[in-house]
DNA sequence: ACCTGAACACCGTTCAAGT
DNA sequence: ACCTGAACACCGTTCAAGT
């Protein structure tokens, strides 16, 4: 397709988003990308060192609508509405919480970053000390991970034609689902943090990591 | 290697399990593991249906020592030593987090549906209704995975030549850093019980799921 | 019961050279 | 600044046929 024309950066990375909505993780290969741009495979390698720095490209686009600073509220308001903001957006696209796993893995994302850093923030709200928020935080986004792609492979292998009918547990319910386990974190800072710091203030005040 | 000789099924896997600890993820390719056992790739497909179901028995024997039932304790104490022993398992080979994680996400471990069965039932001693106690031991695994996976990579990163000497509060006491997420979700978990339900004693009372 | 041979349809990456 | 051509070194999977 279009042929006779020379791209930017941003445009290949549009394809490739586009790419993975349409087909999956599994069909976003360079060669495929390359032939849908109308390109050798080897043009790529001139906008991105090698996969995983594309794969990370399009994680950022995808998480871009989650890094959106929430608005001013309680700590635990903050926490929710981030986690549910990264949900949505890993939800937003076909393999979404896949391929971000997989970049969070390789540690290639940079807006993921400034997701985890709201957290911290927020976390910081509740009385903890930025180590301590950090290990928080980080718990916090491992849950929306593991949630999301959890939730989303047994969607779309739903889609694909199984159980029909037998809408068990899993199917009813999903935000109330994910809500749970976002609560138990956030009522367990609840209990570790120090008992003198007030709901949305940070009193400075340090609990021990161990 | 080994010519002449013919393979059962657990012998395959040994050789697949040793080529993950010792060369990693993604040298644990069909072809080589086939080489390796002087074998041709073909050869592999009378054992197993495909690649998903090799790595599904590699990572059910990483996990077999993390399976076996907890000794009796109060609830609280079966969770944490459940999700010690996940993390233990994970950490046992190179790359094991990785491999696991995918495993869970194709839904092709058994093993690993025992760990959560145990979790569940721990589950259940805080007093939870079924749906909702495998909710919570589900975040465990979620938490156990990501952590692990992260602080896998970072290992292995590390031991790969870098930054030595500028280690961060990253690599100073990783266990309890482990127990510090743990600890939230156990927390967590403890907040949200039946407050007429004594540690270890499942009441059978319910508790709403959203 | 377990494996070979051979093929099919792919991969990611590099790099001199072109415009 | 952006891309081609061509190569290198691989992948997973299938399947008739062999022992």
């Amino acid at each position: 397709m279009e042929p006779h024309h020379r791209y930017g950066r941003s445009e290949v990375v549009d394809r490739a988003a586009h790419l993975l909505d349409e087909y999956g993780i599994a069909d976003l290969t360079m060669r495929r990308l390359a032939r849908e741009l109308g390109l050798t495979p080897g043009a790529l390698y001139w906008h991105f060192a090698d996969k995983q720095e594309l794969l990370g490209a399009v994680a950022d686009r995808i998480l871009e609508p989650a890094a959106r600073p929430v608005a001013d509220a309680t700590w635990t308001a903050r926490i929710l509405a981030i986690g549910a903001a990264l949900r949505d957006a890993l939800l937003s696209s076909t393999d979404g919480a896949e391929l971000v796993s997989a970049t969070f893995a390789s540690g290639r994302s940079a807006v993921l970053g400034r997701i985890v850093a709201q957290l911290v923030d927020a976390a910081g709200g509740a009385g903890f000390e930025p180590g301590t928020a950090e290990l928080a935080a980080r718990t916090v986004v491992y849950y929306v991970l593991g949630f999301t792609a959890d939730e989303q492979s047994r969607l779309q292998w739903d889609a694909a034609g199984a159980l029909t009918g037998t809408q068990s547990v899993w199917d009813s319910d999903p935000n109330g689902r994910f809500a749970f386990g976002l609560r138990l974190l956030v009522d367990g800072m609840s209990a570790q943090r120090q008992s003198g710091t007030q709901d949305g203030v940070d009193t400075g005040v340090a609990i021990p990591s161990a």
